[in-house]
Order: C-alpha cells, then sequence, then structure tokens
DNA sequence: TGTCTAGATATTGTATACATAATTATGAAT
DNA sequence: ATTCATAATTATGTATACAATATCTAGACA
C-alpha cells in the first residue's frame, strides 16, 4: 500500500542520496545492485532506476558492464562546478535587484536577520541552513525554473566532498558580511554591484575549501 | 551479440531522441512503452530505462502513474534556457579570450570562413551546421566540462521547438555579423567585449524564434 | 616461478511475469 | 436522460527469471 503515490524509485533515490552524502557510501564506492535491493527490501528493478537518477544528477558514474560507482570530484570539478554557480547565482542576483517586490526584499531581510542571530550564536549547523535558504529564495525570486535546476544538481555535486566550507576559523564571520554586502545592493536596487557581490561571496567560499 | 559495447537503453534513448526532433514524437504526445518496445523489437525494461534519461535530459516529463509525455516547452521556458544559455555561453566567450592559444583562435577564424562561404552559398542547412560547431569549439576552448554539459542538455530541450530561426528573412546574414563580432573581440582578447557580443548574438537568436 | 589459458563465478543487462492503480465502460437508480 | 457506483480493461510499477559478459581462480606449460 503506497500512500505517498510516489513511485518507489524515487525514495529509494532520496536514500541512496542521503547514505551518499554521509559517506556512508563513499566516493570512488561501487553500488551493488544486488545487496542494497536486499538491504533496502525491494527487487533490482526500482534499485536499478534509482542509481540511474542518481547518475543523472552526477552523483554516481556508471562504468558499462561493471556498475556504478559514487563520483569522486577532484579539486577542479570543484572549481569548475563553482564558476557555473557563480556565473548563474550572480546573473540571478542581478535579476533580483530589478525585479523583487518590497515584500520579497523583506523576507531576505528577515533571513539575513536570523543569519546574524545564528552567528552570534555561534550555531553553525544553523548557519549553514539559513545560508542555503537565502541562496534559494534569491534564485526563487529570480524565477528562473531550469536556470533552478541547474544550480541545484550542481549543489548536490558539492555536497559529494565532505568538508564544510564554513566551519573553518572566522569563515562564519566573513560569510555573513558577504551576505550583508549582497542584500545591501539589492536593497539599493544596485544589479551589477549584487552581481559582483554574490560572485564574490561564492569565491570565497570556494576559497574556504582549499 | 552486442560489438558498441554500449547499453542497449543507450542506443535506444538515442533514436527516441531523434524521433522526438523530428516530431514523429511529437510534443504532447504520449509515450507508450509496450508499443514503443515492440517497435524497437525489445523488452519494456529498456525502454524504460531509456525513457528515464530522455526524462532527466528534460525531453520527456514523466507524470506518476501516467507514463511519459513529450515535453512542450512554453515561450517562457525558450526565454529562460535562452537566457541561462547566455549567461555561460557569455562567460565562456570570456574564458576563451583570456585563455584560448593562437591555435586555437586560429581554429575558430578556420569555422568562421566556413561559415561566411555557407552563407555566401545560401545553405542554411551548412550554415546551421557550422555555427553548432563555433558554438561547441568556444565551449571546448574554455574547458568547463560541467558548463558543457548544463548547455548540452538545455540546447536539446531547445530543439523540441521546431522552428530554426536561421531560415528567417535576413537572419542569417545578421547571424553571421554577430559572429564576426564575437570572433574579432576574441582575436582583440577582449573578454569583455567578447562576452557582450556572445550575449547579444544569443539574444537576437531568440528574438529571431519570436 | 611466472604467465597464459580455460573454466568457474559473479554481476550487469534484458526479458517476462505479476501486482497495483488509474481510466474507461457498463448498468442501475433517480 | 443524467449521475453515480461498480466492474472490466489497460498501463505503470515491481519482482523474478534468464542471458551475456567480465572478473577471478586454478592449473598447465614454459
Amino acid at each position: 500500500m503506497n500512500l505517498t503515490n510516489r513511485p518507489l524509485y524515487h525514495d529509494v533515490a532520496e536514500r541512496l542520496r542521503a547514505q551518499i552524502f554521509a559517506h556512508t557510501l563513499a566516493p570512488g564506492s561501487w553500488l551493488d545492485e544486488q545487496s542494497l535491493a536486499v538491504e533496502f527490501g525491494i527487487s533490482r528493478t526500482p534499485m536499478r532506476e534509482a542509481i540511474k537518477v542518481l547518475a543523472s544528477e552526477g552523483l554516481v558514474t556508471m562504468k558499462p558492464r561493471r556498475g556504478a560507482y559514487v563520483t569522486e570530484v577532484e579539486r577542479q570539478d570543484v572549481e569548475q562546478i563553482f564558476a557555473v554557480i557563480a556565473e548563474l547565482e550572480g546573473f540571478a542576483a542581478k535579476e533580483v535587484a530589478i525585479k523583487a517586490s518590497e515584500a520579497q526584499l523583506n523576507q531576505l531581510d528577515n533571513l539575513h536577520l536570523k543569519l546574524e542571530k545564528a552567528a552570534a550564536d555561534r550555531d553553525v549547523e544553523r548557519f549553514f541552513e539559513i545560508n542555503v535558504q537565502f541562496h534559494e529564495l534569491i534564485m526563487e525570486i529570480a524565477g528562473n525554473r531550469w536556470m533552478n535546476d541547474v544550480i541545484a544538481d550542481l549543489r548536490k555535486v558539492l555536497k559529494l566532498q565532505r568538508r564544510d566550507s564554513l566551519s573553518r576559523a572566522g569563515r562564519l564571520q566573513n560569510a555573513l558580511n558577504e551576505h550583508r554586502n549582497i542584500l545591501n545592493a539589492l536593497i539599493k536596487r544596485d544589479g551589477d554591484a549584487a552581481k559582483l557581490a554574490m560572485q564574490a561571496h561564492l569565491a570565497r567560499g570556494l576559497e574556504a575549501t582549499r
């Protein structure tokens, strides 16, 4: 009896994703269809479909006749992905500066207040969470569905590498300042400044992963 | 006996893609797993896997318990996709202006000569072909694998809409001029100009689809 | 002792069979 | 005649069975 009305492989993909992000399935490791299917209590068919979903997201890499392996992101991949995200989120920030309603800017401002509170509380986990929401809200306001999908996928791949850049000493405060710069530009309706601030923010995020 | 060593669903996806682009499978139409499998002389399993590949590319849209339908791209989708491509290819052009070798710039120049010849011959088909190569070469030189994948997928979705903007009166000559602007900026190593020229080119390409 | 070959084994790839849910058709009641 | 309920049909979703290929192991030969 399936209450969620969602296909099984969808949920399975979600669980696999969680295991990959938790490094229960570590980068480079092989995804054994058979034993994973047994572990999940399902047959190989939906398991294979779930694995293919992850493959399309770039989280696993398929080798013909050899199966699927958790993608190992090289340094170069991280830099290239950051470059794409910076370009697109920079563009999004510019769009938001132009078209956001006052109510939407207030939403962003509220999120930033929460961010400041989390920073003051030294609550890295919460800071990280709100940080994600801030970026997602900007993308949502920009309102480009295709761009959002692209970025969502790329951010998933970035999550493959464990080190959370925010835990580095001082990074939290820096990130907060960078966010304030973005927000100020948005409020001033200065598109170019918003774009630059966003790109600077992401560039420093990249640096922090080094 | 499979000589290609590639999984069946891969080839099937390719054939389905071709049918979609040829509008044999028109936008909005339903993909009947059963009859398609019979038509291709295979079972439902690889057919389903092939369909899922197309779904991840955005060419078909899956409805739970209802099957797959060829994606219908709305006007808004086309504009959003163009916006993403313009942003990324503009960025790529800037990169190329900075990092391309002389040999690579010569390659681009050679392609442009072929483009001029095709235009002089009024060979729209060939012009279109070289045009694609020109854009792909720029992306290749930019050398960002993730960006290339993103753009490749988005361009596939654009191909869902039939009207080839180049056949419009005067569009061919305009496109040629725009390409020359891009090339000149690259040769002058002027990254910002290259970016602007590329974005202008794509913006006019979008206009031509109206 | 090392290497090459042949067989065994295990895993992916494909086909078929079964289960479940959605749609359509049929019929009765108002 | 219209509407609602129920049964039949059809298609998707899932499980199982079969096929083909790649890897591993064992043994023979140099």
